[in-house]
DNA sequence: TATGGTTGTCTATATCAATAGACATTTAGA
DNA sequence: TCTAAATGTCTATTGATATAGACAACCATA
């Protein structure tokens, strides 16, 4: 926990900001010697705040599960987390942070059919107005969500993925079914922002956290693309790891 | 500016998520129809908040001389910002975005040796202790700052880096004198952290604002770790592009 | 030049954020 | 079993944030 100082006076509150900062530090592994954040008392020396301010900060990460405060004993670290994601060309949900956790999941949370706009129509190079699936879904790693992901195919290849996708929760396993054995990333475009509602909800966040924005393209081995899709992942439980 | 609602309650003040916001609408360009923001009556009803909160919000735009009021007519749009910084195997700051501004430099800010800590040690992939060269770097476009580096480089190849780039301001310059003709980038980690003082600083930015940190590792063409570098970009004036 | 639409300024009030201090309660260890 | 160290709770005060309403000042244009 370096000695970065704080902001007043601008529209972040200070609790918002050192509960920030420390749940950094705990991801950084920071505190792994003693397993706990240090006391309360210290923090607010450290950070040039009143107690109660860190009192805040950390009912905060409480709330978040992140820490358990114990009377009389400290505050433990009860979660870290921070899942590293490889992107490259054959970027899979699941395998890639499949050695970093017990388990991975994908649900589909809505699927529905939408002409393409302007923007989908150029991604995925078809006619505007060509009708397209969207799929809803969530990214789930030893039952806590990851990422939250809006995909859309060209209904004329894939009108049924939905179903498919369902049943086998991979995207992989649909696009073999139906008749693509094996996809690449194209191009992928990453942005950061701050989480909105559905952000918080979907992806248990704190507010005023930030997601990472992924939006991506995958295409067939015929170069033709197969899905476009924009997901969004808690910035302070994934990294991206871009290999070249 | 879709209908996503703003956070109450959350540490982050309701102007400054609604600066957040309109400032991305802005760079994405919602309103380059007429050149301004909607009226403050206007956003105030879409945000649901009071319009005294809608010019706090407008105010601190105005501050950043993103936005420009003028009484009687409106809230016009002085500066969008968002640069796409590719990232592949030849991943050069100036290449990149050379096409997107009129201008780009590369200063230096400071130099220095160190010996390695574990972490540089194992990235670069020397013993611990070994000297390394340190260089911090700002990379701005057309004057405006854009990214914010800290670089490492094994000192016994690189000793006097520091002097070359300044005179070249290039680190592939700087390579090349040194005897490296060319280099690859072996891999990237990208985080999104929120920005600290020395951001809010180096990267002129408005406090509260994100920061996308991208940790690279570039080897030369015998796959030898020639630069581990930590590279600190404003989140809202850069977009990652990674093409596979 | 009159009007509608827009930003600028003022007052008032309620709630959130932060500080300050005091003391209770619990735990671990001497 | 006493004590030090830690979290829990309470009161009080100040400044920042947000709402509400009213009206002034300014601009474009019909």
């Amino acid at each position: 926990m370096a000695g970065q100082k704080i902001q007043r006076q601008t529209g972040v509150a200070l609790w918002r900001q050192i509960a920030d900062r420390i749940r950094t530090s705990i991801n950084h592994g920071d505190f792994d010697e003693t397993g706990m954040v240090p006391p309360e008392t210290t923090l607010a020396l450290q950070f040039g705040v009143n107690r109660h301010t860190i009192r805040s900060a950390l009912g905060a990460l409480a709330q978040e599960g992140i820490v358990r405060a114990v009377q009389g004993r400290g505050t433990l670290i009860e979660r870290k987390e921070r899942l590293s994601f490889p992107i490259s060309k054959r970027t899979r949900f699941s395998q890639g942070i499949g050695d970093q956790v017990r388990e991975t999941r994908s649900v589909l949370l809505a699927a529905g059919e939408e002409p393409a706009n302007v923007e989908l129509a150029q991604q995925l190079k078809v006619d505007v107005g060509t009708q397209l699936v969207r799929l809803e879904t969530l990214g789930q790693a030893d039952h806590r969500p990851v990422s939250r992901a809006t995909s859309w195919f060209p209904a004329d290849r894939f009108g049924n993925i939905a179903e498919i996708y369902r049943t086998t929760g991979s995207i992989t396993k649909a696009f073999r079914e139906l008749g693509v054995p094996d996809y690449v990333r194209v191009v992928t475009e990453i942005t950061a922002t701050h989480a909105d509602e559905s952000d918080l909800s979907d992806l248990q966040l704190s507010p005023g956290a930030i997601v990472l924005v992924a939006q991506a393209l995958n295409a067939d081995l015929g170069d033709i693309p197969v899905q476009y899709s924009i997901s969004r992942f808690a910035a302070d439980r994934v990294r991206f790891t871009v290999e070249n």
